[in-house]
Parts: C-alpha cells; structure tokens; sequence
DNA sequence: TCCCAATTGTGACGCAGGTCACGTTCGACT
DNA sequence: AGTCGAACGTGACCTGCGTCACAATTGGGA
C-alpha cells in the first residue's frame, strides 16, 4: 500500500502510555510473568486483516508484540473514526474482556503483525490467582480511562478544525527531538488519516496545515514535521472557537 | 435555583450502570463491606458546589448518598461540557484514585448532597488486602470504560444536532414507562443542559425539539416527554449527517 | 528512466448550526 | 392576582467546513 510513509523503523510518540504489556509486567512476581506467557498463544495476520470488531463479544486480550494497528468506530454508513493507533507492545481488548462487554472497537492491522492472544477464561482466572497482577490491571484501566479523557478535545465539535490539529500535533511533540530551530518529528500518516483521528475532512486537514506553514508554526519536509513556534501552536490548540470579532466591533 | 424542574422525587434514567456502590457491594463478602463502611465518612455539599475539580491529585473515592452532581469539563474559557449528571448512588473519582492520574472531570453538586467519601491510601490498601474487590473494581472500570464509548455519538461533530438529541432521548427511554401511546418519561433537564451534553446551542437544541413535535415523533407535556414513535426517533438517530441530495441528483 | 497510483493543493459552492436579538410563557414567591 | 426571573420559541444573519472537481506532486516499481 502506498508511499513509503512506513518504510524505516518508525516509532509513534502518540500511542498510549498505558496499555502496554510491559506496564503490566513491570513489578510482576516471575513466576506470574511465566503463566502469562504459558497461555498465550501466537497468531499472525496479514497486513489490512481485523482481528476483532466492536460489537463482538470478547474472546480475551491481545498482545500486540510486532506491528501497528488502527483502532476505528465505524458509525454505520459513515467514514470510519479513527480512535487512535496501537503501536507493539500494546495489549488489545482489555476493558472488554475483563468487563465482559462486547469489544467498544474494532482492530485492524496497519502492517503485518504478530500477536499473542489469551482467552478470556484463562484470563481472568490469571486474574483471580494474582491479586497483583489484578490490582496492576485496574492501575491500567485507570490510566487508560484518563488518556481517553486527554483525548477528548479531538472529539469536541465546539473546536475549530485547526485547533484540533494542533492538539494532535501537540500530542506527538513529546516523541520528538528538540533541535536548535525547533521540535523534529516524523509523520507517517496521510492526511486522509489525521483527518478521521480529529473528525474532519481530508481537504480541511491540508489547508490547515498549508495555515500553520505560513504563519511560521510548522514545516514540511516529506514525512518530516518541525515545529517552529511551539508557543503559537499552543495557543492555536486552545483558540476557543468562533472569532468574537463581530461582538467586539459592536462595542463602539 | 430556577423553576420546578428538579421538584418531587425525580428519578434518572441515564445514569451509570457500573460505577454504582451497590454494583460493588453486590458479590462482595459482609466483612469487606463492613471494612468499607468502616473508613467511609460522610460529608456533606451545599447545591452548587465542588466535590473535585479536574486536574487535583486524586484525594480518593466519593460515594453520592444522596443528592445529584454533574460531571463536567471546561475547556478554559468555553462553556462547560457535561459529561454526565450523576445520581445518588454512584462512585465518582474511581479510576483518578486508582491509577494516581488527576481527576479528569470536575464533579459539582445539582442539589444539596450526602457524599461518603474515603481516602485514596485507605482505598488501595483495601483493594491489596480484598482480592476479590480488587477484581470486582477492574470488572467495574471496564464497564465504565464501554460506557464512555456508547456515549461517544454524543460527541461527533459530524452527525447532525437532531440526531445527536435523538440519541440521547433513547438512551433514556431505558427508564421510561411504557404506555399504549409509547414511552413515557420525565425530562428533568433545561434545553441549555440538554444542549451542553450533546455539545450544541441552546437554540438549536429547542428547534431539535420543535422539529420532533412537528413530525409527531414527540410529545412534550411540562417536564414529561411521551415518545410517540420509537422507530423514527431511531432513524433519526441514525441518519447519517448531510443529505447526499446532490450525488444522488448528479446520477441522471 | 518513465509511468502510475496515491497523495497533496486549491477554488467554488452550499448548508448546518452558532450567535444575536427579541418576544412569549412558565412557575415561584409575595 | 401581580411580579419577576428563568426558560422556551423563533427569525435573521454569517461563518466554518463538508463536498465536489480538478490540478499538481510525489515516490516506488517496471
């Protein structure tokens, strides 16, 4: 598929902190870190394959150990919302599987992946032999219900398209590098991409790129995104919507 | 505060599932819950004030005993979102307490309100010493998890604002009484609530309405809504944003 | 190297809904 | 019954952005 926007070994600064296998083994007996792996068992799915869809009812979770998927909601009829992109390392179906709801989203793979897969029952038995690893689970959930909260604003009408693209692109500044004349990232994602992460359209995303190129806040070179005015995309991410230029007028 | 709205014993219908006292209570061994009670104290709020304030380090759980609160967000200088309105009964500031996070919403009092509340260290420790709360608490967190997702067309910009009403009228009519006429139900709620819910203007919100009496979807009598036809309200919710009018036309 | 499909860039147009400005109705309290 | 503030109802206007259409790049594979 496509340009090379993936080639190379690309690393996402925007995933979630949260959810990550090693976040749940860190601070795990040894013995409890061996049954988790005694029970998981390895799938592979081919590049552009589901490996679960929301409405589903959970089968168990899934460890993403190589490759990137794309977590979507597809209100029916309608383009699919992307709700954020799962890196390796990440852990799939987690709420579901352990409240017993059906999946909230569905999972597709970006690129090929390798994937551990536990079944729910011998899950949550995990679960109820190692009060630890239980307690750190609903550590995880916490968090993960906070990141959905930091997420938010990408999802709030009120904001103006661009404000919502500077809140993304804030959201991947702590990956970047710092340089001299700015913060250096990579960017692989199309704009037809960004455009289903913040709820817009394709041709809105470029033209506020093309805005933030011009008044000196970015730029481009390919895949490569520098930010320039830190303080001015801050500001733009928080510009509280509609101009009150009209009312301020009405003042004289 | 204003008229009558709130006069009598109302009752809620969409209010949370999951993260009520008595859905963790249930299941749990009488010592833990005596255990519980234990390190509860009780507080009270006058209307109009604040429980927790988004972004405070987690002090730890509140238990609404009686009263109501809203859940909001205030995007600085915008108008408030409410998230939810919380009925008595409910756990408020869970997942903040259990990850460490900051509270991500800020829970002020509708009325004047009984809250138990108790220490995030006492917390935690009961979860470490009841390994059976600990994993009942998970099972909690992810349903709340799958509910925040099942309140997400609530937040998409791109359905219409008639929709996006229209879903939320059905995720009340759960609670609503049924009749010969259709579903009866108690609407408790100012049109500029309702309008900070889905994220919309007062006015618009108001002609929502008119525009569902018109098509005789609804019928309004004070505070009681009677839903005359279910399955439109559904299509409504439904409808899949912008006509597509001018594709179709451009077929011939 | 050339070609081609996928991306990006840009103008034109239409409309949903935010905002303002009013008028109307409701219900609580005196 | 009269008053008054809150809530509801409605028209006018204007803007952001979705949509369509088409041009200009870009980069990978033949």
């Amino acid at each position: 598929m496509s340009r090379a926007r993936d080639s190379g070994s690309v690393e996402y600064f925007f995933n979630s902190q949260s959810l990550r296998e090693d976040q749940l083994f860190q601070d795990m007996l040894p013995e409890a870190v061996k049954a988790f792996e005694a029970m998981k068992q390895i799938v592979l799915y081919p590049e552009g394959s589901m490996i679960f869809a929301e409405g589903q009812r959970p089968r168990g979770v899934y460890l993403l150990s190589q490759g990137r998927a794309n977590l979507v909601m597809r209100p029916k009829g309608k383009r699919a919302r992307i709700i954020r992109i799962a890196e390796q390392g990440e852990m799939l179906g987690l709420s579901a599987t352990i409240s017993g709801e059906p999946y909230e989203v569905t999972a597709e793979t970006l690129t090929p992946c390798q994937v551990g897969f536990i079944k729910r029952d011998d899950f949550l038995s995990l679960l109820r032999e190692q009060p630890e690893t239980c307690f750190r689970v609903a550590q995880l959930l916490g968090q993960s219900i906070h990141e959905s909260y930091e997420r938010f604003p990408l999802f709030d009408k009120t904001l103006p398209a661009s404000a919502k693209l500077a809140h993304l692109i804030l959201s991947w500044c702590a990956g970047g590098e710092e340089t001299d004349e700015g913060i250096r990232l990579r960017l692989p994602l199309t704009h037809e991409q960004i455009a289903r992460m913040i709820g817009t359209s394709r041709e809105t995303v470029t033209r506020a790129f093309g805005e933030f190129r011009r008044k000196q806040i970015i730029q481009l070179e390919g895949a490569t995104l520098l930010i320039l005015n830190l303080a001015e995309l801050e500001s733009v991410a928080k510009s509280c919507q509609r101009s009150q230029k009209l009312s301020c007028l009405r003042n004289f």
